[in-house]
DNA sequence: CCTAAAGTTTCGGCATGCCTAATAATTGAT
DNA sequence: ATCAATTATTAGGCATGCCGAAACTTTAGG
């Protein structure tokens, strides 16, 4: 249980256990974590003991890891300095949305809290980040959007795009091309057959576009729909 | 000879190397770095030996250590980099020019160069940080302004102030308190016996006053002195 | 010139965080 | 229920960068 600052490691540790449940409920694994890391599996296994060590994950030898309170304050907080980094990217240095994701990575270790602080005050205290994912506040809470991903919705459904997964930078390039942005209102007219294509409805009047979205497009765009899940829940760690 | 990208700690020995002669000509020593790093000699002794097999200094045993010219390239950039990053803090973040050294040096080893260029962008390119110190272009020229510590001075030299040294943060308060600031105008009217305080007016007409300077503050302060030395240097690495 | 103090380097160790290979636990298919 | 395939952990190593202690130069005083 020391209480040393935890390094670039553990903050990295800490932040991807967080994201994996961010958009659903099962913990993540070794070998996920592993991956999602970039190391090897070895190195996941001596890095958890540590991490539980250290009082930030709950871990039982071959089952899933899963963060304490401790941990979901650090993960909350590495979280919030990664998007507001990227805000203040895109907003006061003008990078494009598919290039901050590298930087910030870079930046969240090594800025101080008031840093952080006085760039958030700057920006106006967002709520969100460039790719509509929820920034938490100082105090830890967060605003999750209740949205679903645009490839599970069935024809029919209507709502706007609130966010755009960040995982792929090449995605977000080939979507600004097509003009597929943010809180764009959307349509789901159909499905192709045979696991195919999701044909929707993006804009309207004079932007009204309809496209047929491979699965891997359609399940990185996230969409608010007030007929599914009105309202917002607050989750609070 | 290796070609791998700097380290944050080899980033740092070479940029405290090339700091050392910035004001003065003696190369550094073993034990200075060691004092200026806060580290142990012995580690200095590894750490140079490291920096010579990579061809980014030269040194023999028991003397002093000098950059090569790849070390002084390596160096302009990351003071390049220290003195945009304390510009930007002040200008665009509100810090006050005490406070932008410790958040500069965490900041200068993590950013990409787009991020620095971008700044640069942003800034102007300005040619100089909060404190006066010159920034090299991104093609490693700089203007050294041809400045004299204050405290060397004879009675009756006029000039502006040019350059804070930012090595004291309390001392930068001080200063601030007391109205101090670059391009002041100042005369030295003389000098208190024994060793004591040097008599300087600061500022004229409605901001004129006068100041008994300490040495370690005269010691601090640059002036460049169109009657000692006019014009500026150029230096090419 | 010679010796002691000061400065510098070498040596053995430690911590972090990664790796591969070997071992152990769990799971699912028969 | 058992046995392979999958998943996870331990063991032994490597690189970086730091340390203190010991050994070695250099330099300055007498």
């Amino acid at each position: 249980m020391k209480t040393s600052l935890p390094s670039s490691s553990i903050e990295d540790y800490v932040k991807v256990i967080y994201s994996f449940t961010e958009w659903q409920d099962k913990p993540i694994t070794s070998t996920q974590l592993a991956q999602r890391l970039g190391v090897a599996n070895s190195s996941v296994s001596e890095m958890v003991r540590k991490l539980k060590d250290q009082g930030l994950v709950d871990h039982q030898p071959y089952s899933a890891i899963t963060l304490t309170a401790d941990g979901v304050r650090l993960a909350l907080s590495m979280v919030r300095r990664h998007r507001l980094i990227e805000t203040f990217l895109v907003r006061e240095l003008g990078y494009r949305w598919d290039e901050v994701h590298d930087e910030a990575e870079l930046l969240e270790h090594a800025v101080s809290e008031t840093f952080i602080e006085r760039m958030a005050a700057k920006l106006g205290n967002p709520v969100r980040d460039p790719h509509g994912d929820p920034i938490p506040a100082a105090d830890g809470t967060v605003r999750v959007p209740a949205a679903h991903r645009m490839s599970e919705l069935d024809a029919g459904h209507t709502g706007l795009i609130t966010r755009i997964s960040d995982e792929n930078p090449e995605l977000l390039r080939y979507l600004s091309a097509q003009r597929i942005g943010l809180d764009a209102d959307i349509e789901v007219l159909g499905r192709k057959p045979f696991g195919g294509a999701l044909v929707v409805r993006i804009g309207s009047g004079g932007t009204r576009q309809e496209f047929d979205l491979a699965a891997e497009v359609a399940s990185a765009l996230w969409v608010h729909s007030e007929k599914v899940h009105p309202g917002c829940s607050l989750k609070r760690p």
